[in-house]
DNA sequence: TTTAAAAACTAATAAGTGTTAGTTTTGTAA
DNA sequence: TTACAAAACTAACACTTATTAGTTTTTAAA
């Protein structure tokens, strides 16, 4: 008889989750079954239900963990008295860090969100517009304090998020280049720019 | 009995496609089945079958349609005689411009290729992987004229991609914020920076 | 009006879905 | 060793899926 072995510092529902977020990752919420999850741990479907209610609580948990550690991050970031532009590096290098930490449930909470059912689908995007509006406030401190160009602070904010999204595709990459000069690459990029 | 019509300049096939972009766009391609699709166009969904192949089929003519038109306007823009900056800019007014008239047809090639089936997937990502490359390869010669910074080019190409993909968020905002400025902004985001 | 092809329909298939009920095994404390 | 709860199992349910076969309706040309 197979069991589910919880790891060191985290519940069977933690290890069930983490493995159906890699498994989300890679097929999709919708392309994903609970027999897959299942086997992918040893077990069989239903024995997942002595830990967890449905299929659709493994993909609440999953995106609601993500938002709240970039809610927790931002909560931080924001009572440092510092200028906006170093604000907004602290923010690309979480974004930075997360991608590379939490990479499957961040990519999950990125992509399948939409299958998310409300209340929680509600939650969660009205979670995100908070974080978009805080950031797009930072960033109207530094046009006042003319820091930043005076560029919609929507269309800066979308870009900035977006091109973090973008680590997606590093993952393949990891070997090639550090972390280091990644993060400085990325935020010389998206404050500084690329022209000489 | 319901009628699959035809728009002025496309087969009824081209309707199907439509319908499931929109379809797969909102609710994923898993999550999209044919008998929705076939009660958005209102019809039976096995009459779909009269026109089309397979669900799969409609993902590939939507993905290799979207990947055929960005290779098709970077081989006009590489012919170009002009600096890499310009290049660039060119490229990223395109994916602008795709993203407003394709919506739909780009966001599902952007999030939905993974269902494709071999050797249809595999196609894709060469195809997507060739398209980096030459990207990279424009700016690798901006480095060398000392138009670009040193950069790694590749972290600049993913900055630059994911960016633009970003404008998927775009489409709430479409109001509030002429196309122009999009472009003029992200343009200059990109390029340039945000930092005064 | 007849004829043939195109395109709709109904009905069914085989496979897969999340989830539950009921049962058996396992682990643990008395 | 006994007793109880936790957690595994098997089997099944009720539904949905893409797709096919066979039939009927519609369209358009002769």
């Amino acid at each position: 008889m197979a069991k589910i072995i919880a790891s060191k510092n985290g519940s069977k529902k933690d290890v069930i989750i983490k493995k159906a977020a890699g498994l989300f990752r890679s097929k999709g919420f919708m392309g994903s079954s609970m027999r897959e999850i299942a086997e992918n741990i040893g077990v069989e479907a239903s024995s997942l239900y002595n830990h967890i209610g449905s299929k659709n609580e493994l993909l609440q948990s999953i995106c609601f963990k993500v938002a709240n550690d970039f809610t927790n991050n931002i909560n931080e970031v924001e009572i440092q008295q510092t200028s906006s532009i170093k604000k907004l590096e602290l923010l690309i290098q979480f974004h930075i860090h997360m991608m590379l930490d939490a990479y499957d449930e961040v990519f999950v909470a990125n992509h399948e969100w939409k299958q998310l059912q409300e209340p929680f689908l509600s939650n969660f995007l009205h979670q995100r517009k908070l974080y978009e509006n805080r950031m797009i406030e930072i960033i109207n401190g530094g046009i006042k304090k003319k820091e930043l160009k005076n560029l919609h602070p929507h269309v800066m904010v979308f870009t900035i998020l977006s091109a973090v999204r973008g680590l997606e595709f590093w993952q393949q990459h990891k070997k090639n280049i550090s972390v280091t000069v990644l993060e400085a690459n990325m935020i010389e990029h998206l404050l500084k720019g690329i022209i000489k």
